[in-house]
DNA sequence: GGAACGCTTCGATGAGGATCAAACTATGCG
DNA sequence: CGCATAGTTTGATCCTCATCGAAGCGTTCC
């Protein structure tokens, strides 16, 4: 019997596989509606807002209302990173997958994690920055090399503003199992890939798909 | 409705009140019996059997049988890493505490995080070694520096064997919310501080407390 | 063997909570 | 205004699951 922060009341709001869908969904980034993450979930509306007044009220998501939307996203990266530690276990531990699916794929190859790439597009990404010293990696940390600055700067990317996140840290992919990019630089580099149009986000799902082109683009960039 | 990795499974099991006291004291990284664990959630023998046995089956403990006892652990650092996830966002979100208590209070001087050290003396140490560049920091990242291995070398601490965890990580501290040192390296300075008797465990709790000379001792060798 | 101990299984009970239909509130549009 | 859309609240139903007493199983010790 023992007292401490309530990690019971914390994993109970996101141990229902309805919630569960819900801030999975979030993980893309972008605030929904409560529509939205009722059809997300596969529930009615009005049990979508029973749940969505419960995340509320636990602190794990904001609320911006605009007009008669009510838009709906994560509290912040430290519920996200909460989100990704969980899915890592469920996924080390889970059953074997039985059949991957086409939507799978393409979540495998690259997906947005909260605000950052993920997949095994990002950790390729990962792989080539540290191996052209851009990027300094041990073991799971990672810095900024001392071409990093003028690297990145060449394509529009300021590394030398630190705001209170760090500006890379490693992200374990559940599905390589192995870090990609994550922080203020993981975040930045994605803005870039979605604003140079380079790929898109797949509507209502966390999968980004890279247009040919784009994708010659974005290895160029930094897988060359 | 999505699929993936059944996230909501996972975080029912933690979800229980009874089942997050008997995670939250195993964080303590000693393996318990049932009994023990039963009277740390504050249940009875059958209950806590049953819970034990779904989380079990969820793949959150390992389990090794003893003659007639049999001690319950946590699967592995992936699952201490969630739960300090889930931790985090509790104490981030929960009410202001309203009483600290004197237990309390132990457990935010130093306590046990799994295989390391945690709390404000964790901190510090982590701070001092920063300081002395012994380590070095990047924001939230942690890595050797030049004079790491000799440094730890000369107090019996071997940085150099690189198993497959990291040797150091960084792990954030729920209490003071600043992260102190977790990996290889923090699990063998824990040992240290045990093995040499600067302190000892605090029985049925994750309370880590310093006798006077063995304060004395910790504070020579790693704040000095 | 048999008594004590540690733990699990069975069975019955009860409470919390997930769900949706219907009613209600609020915003936007013409 | 009146109607449509977005969302919440209420109320009733149902079901899962946490709980514990009692009984069963395996181990240890005398």
């Amino acid at each position: 019997m023992r007292e401490g922060p309530d990690i019971a009341r914390i994993a109970s709001l996101v141990g229902d596989p309805a919630r569960a869908n819900m801030l999975n969904a979030l993980m893309g980034g972008t605030a929904l509606t409560a529509s939205e993450l009722a059809l997300e979930a596969g529930v009615s509306l009005p049990t979508a807002s029973s749940h969505l007044s419960k995340l509320m009220e636990g602190g794990l998501l904001t609320l911006a209302s605009q007009g008669r939307h009510r838009y709906y996203g994560l509290a912040g990266p430290q519920v996200a990173g909460m989100i990704e530690a969980i899915t890592g276990v469920a996924e080390a531990v889970g059953p074997k997958r039985v059949r991957p699916g086409p939507r799978d794929g393409a979540m495998r190859v690259a997906r947005v994690c909260y605000d950052h790439l993920a997949g095994e597009q990002a950790v390729a990404m990962l792989d080539r920055l540290v191996e052209k010293d851009i990027l300094l990696r041990d073991d799971k940390e990672i810095r900024l090399g001392p071409s990093a600055s003028s690297h990145f700067a060449a394509m529009g990317i300021d590394v030398g503003a630190r705001p209170r996140r760090p500006v890379c840290r490693a992200c374990l992919d559940w599905s390589v199992r192995r870090s990609h990019l994550a922080g203020t630089l993981g975040a930045a580099i994605l803005d870039k890939i979605l604003s140079e149009k380079w790929a898109r986000r797949e509507k209502n799902s966390r999968a980004v798909v890279f247009s040919p082109p784009g994708k010659q683009a974005f290895e160029r960039a930094f897988l060359g």
